[in-house]
RNA sequence: GGUUCCGUAGCUCAGUUGGACAGAGCAACAGCCUUCUAAGCUGUGGGUCGGGCGUUCGAAUCGCCCCGGAAUCACCA
């Protein structure tokens, strides 16, 4: 049931029967009717003239006329209002078309298919000297609302995260920990409260930058030029060579790692012992665990998962005691790492940013297939690099740094390998991308990364052409703008963020308050409040966030709080209780929704508003598909609640006498409770049953 | 300076390949709860769509120029 589809057919049959010409498809042009004019669908006549060689009024007539008669029963009645033709539709029809929407459970979503396209959806991608941030925020939510609408198009979704988790930021945090931290750590710092892991080192970078600065003016103070001090500050040299000695126990541990994954892939090959003992069967579980990713990136973790496995088989207590003994010799084999005292802190801490990770993420509802770490990452991409060198792909300097000429493409030289072989950002990402393709072999890859990075993609997809990859192509960056305070841009080192947490803090504590004024809660114990709450405060939050068109710069004033009212989250939400609330009436009451009969349904002029509102989900959800833009839904579910609270306020629903409206209208009223709690799944948005 | 993006009501934003008098919310003012949730509904005021020129039957939308803002052009990430 496509309308366009059905009057644009037969547009071009009039068309063609009136004035003898083929016109193609493209040549009818369909819009709503604008509020003001009575009709549903406005075909555009003024492309048509050319054709028709008449007036547009008459032009409007003729067609509309042939319309009227060949579509009976769907096109009721037209009328030509200059270059414009106005065609009304029957409410039957949408009445109908009601039916049917109301009997499919995830209307206007499509479920990936086998073999659907598999589309990868990079997001959130923090740094893991601090703890994130309203910027992080956006990204965050931008990236998980086009991941669900993706897969409402019918397409595989991978969420990925890249973790940047080596550089100089981290080295900061760490060296200002060494020298000021007196051994604090998430678990300790119990002055106050408890702090997240995250905040803490995101604590230590503040307090970095703020010593550096210290620095630097008493070396200006002492004669030296700005960028000089900048350079010689005993802090900042002493991070550079922390980063050295970090990079250099690095390439030792991925040695260590290196021994542990030939002894895992050879173990049950060349260990009778072990072989003898272990079922086959969980043997097979067993080399899943080799094969599989963890393994790859962390064997480490792979030899505690196979213990773990071992520990919960269905062995008896001496097998589990030789087993267990092989692991543990294994273990002891790696016993050197415990000497890589750099490394061996900088795994600690940024456990310690994990876990406080792990809080942020789950509290704002994000999560995340696959997590690559930029640790692992960039070796694969210095490879590739060093290999493009000597494929005379890319240039390497007489000092050794290697460089991607662009100057072909108007673009400048870029560098990909400094001149002591370190990394740089555009290094790692070719390593991840090259390591995506192995793992998923993705048809799309999407970067949702900020407009800030533009350059950088641009320049990322075509070092990744000239290198061969045929997958260049594939690459897509889903560029934002960014969320500016009013006196500008956040800066995390001078503190001047609005804090992921503390934010969500506040929307929840708002909607209680708010939600304590209205009073509508009682006979709620505590945890149900509670997660009512969590859910207004954060569709609050996220509402504001992705109503607006992603490529757009937006400020958010931290003074004046996020509104409840108006075109927000609650409001969207408050509709959906609602109309929740009329179902549980209607139990009371005894009156539940049965079919109606399309034939003797009269619609009102809401009504049909609102059923041309169900009508167009489906095509919204493939809209917001095609444009990558979560900003679409949220437009137009705020529309339909809009349209249903102007509804819902003059027409009785439980209360009509006459049943077959009440039958309709509760049929209505239940499927844009649908749409409204599918369209608000897609910007990962929740809705209550009360408010 | 080069490149890219943005500029719509006092504020925050809609406005899909060009289409009818440019729409919402907030804020301001005036109303509506003995009736399915008033986080709602109704009404009033508010605009040279940054400016100019051009293309077109028709421009907020497309092209060129100018003005204002942002980002980027690092051996930072």
């Amino acid at each position: 049931m496509n309308i366009g589809k059905i009057i644009t057919d037969k547009a071009i049959e009039a068309i063609e029967a009136l004035y003898g010409a083929k016109v193609e498809p493209g040549a009818i042009q369909l819009q709503k009717t604008k509020k003001e004019f009575e009709g549903d669908v406005t075909l555009v006549v003024f492309p048509l003239l050319k054709i028709s060689k008449k007036k547009p009024e008459e032009t409007g007539h003729d067609i509309g006329k042939y319309l009227c008669e060949n579509l009976k029963d769907f096109i009721i009645s037209y009328k030509p209002e200059g270059g414009f033709l106005n065609l009304l539709i029957s409410g039957r029809f949408y009445a109908k078309y009601l039916s049917e929407a109301a009997k499919v459970v995830d209307y206007g979503l499509t479920a990936p298919t086998e073999n659907a396209e598999v589309f990868m959806v990079e997001y959130s991608s923090p740094n893991t000297n601090k703890p994130l941030h309203l910027g992080h925020i956006r990204n965050n939510l931008l990236g998980y609302s086009l991941s669900k609408i993706l897969k409402a198009n019918g397409r595989k979704v991978v969420k990925t995260n890249i973790v940047n988790d080596r550089g100089i930021h981290i080295c900061k945090s760490m060296l200002a920990w060494q020298k000021w931290g007196n051994g604090e750590t998430p678990e300790n710092t119990t002055i106050e409260y408890r702090k997240k892991g995250d905040h803490l080192v995101g604590d230590y970078y503040v307090l970095f930058d703020t010593e550096y600065k210290k620095q630097v003016k008493v070396l200006m103070a002492k004669g030296q030029a700005e960028d000089e001090a900048i350079r010689n500050a005993p802090l900042m040299k002493e991070a550079q060579e922390l980063l050295n000695n970090w990079e250099k126990e690095h390439l030792q541990f991925l040695k260590f790692e290196y021994k542990v994954q030939s002894y895992l892939k050879n173990w049950h090959n060349k260990d009778k012992r072990t072989s003898n003992v272990i079922y086959k069967k969980d043997l097979e579980e067993i080399n899943k665990i080799l094969e599989g990713e963890i393994f790859k990136q962390r064997p480490i973790k792979a030899l505690e998962k196979v213990k773990f496995f071992v520990l919960n088989g269905k062995y008896s207590r001496k097998k589990k005691k030789i087993l267990l003994k092989r692991i543990k010799y294994q273990k002891n084999k790696l016993k050197d790492i415990t000497d890589l005292e750099i490394y061996n802190f900088w795994t600690e801490m940024n456990k310690w940013v994990y876990a406080g990770f792990d809080v942020t993420y789950k509290r704002l509802g994000v999560d995340f297939d696959k997590i690559y770490y930029e640790s692992d990452t960039y070796i694969v991409g210095r490879d590739t690099v060093l290999d493009g060198v000597k494929k005379n792909i890319l240039v390497q300097d007489p000092d050794k740094s290697v460089w991607a000429d662009l100057t072909a493409d108007g673009l400048d030289r870029k560098i990909l390998l400094r001149s002591d072989g370190t990394s740089v950002y555009m290094t790692q990402d070719i390593g991840t991308a090259q390591l995506r393709q192995n793992d998923f072999s993705p048809d799309k890859m999407i970067y949702v990364v900020g407009n800030e990075q533009n350059y950088h993609f641009k320049v990322l997809a075509l070092i990744l052409q000239k290198l061969g990859f045929e997958w260049a192509k594939d690459l897509y960056h889903m560029s934002y703008g960014m969320v500016e305070l009013p006196e500008g841009k956040m800066k995390s080192r001078e503190g001047t963020v609005v804090d992921a947490d503390d934010l969500m803090e506040e929307m929840t504590a708002t909607a209680r308050e708010m939600s304590k004024e209205l009073g509508k809660l009682e006979g709620l114990n505590d945890d149900e409040k509670q997660e009512i709450f969590r859910i207004i405060g954060l569709g609050a939050l996220k509402y504001f966030i992705l109503k607006v068109d992603p490529v757009k710069n937006m400020t958010f004033d931290p003074k004046e709080s996020i509104d409840f009212n108006g075109n927000t989250g609650p409001f969207i939400q408050y509709t959906y209780a609602r109309i929740r609330s009329v179902f549980r009436k209607g139990e009371e009451m005894g009156v539940s929704k049965s079919r109606f009969s399309e034939k003797d349904i009269e619609l009102n002029e809401k009504e049909k508003s609102l059923l041309k509102l169900v009508y167009e989900f489906p095509l919204v959800v493939k809209e917001a598909g095609a444009q990558y833009s979560p900003a679409l839904i949220a437009n137009y579910v705020y529309e339909l609640a809009k349209e249903y609270n102007q509804f819902y306020h003059d027409n009785p629903i439980l209360r009509d006498e006459n049943i077959q409206r009440r039958n309709f209208r509760l049929e209505m009223s239940e499927t844009i409770g649908k749409i409204i709690k599918n369209g608000m799944m897609l910007l990962g948005i929740e809705v209550p049953e009360r408010m």
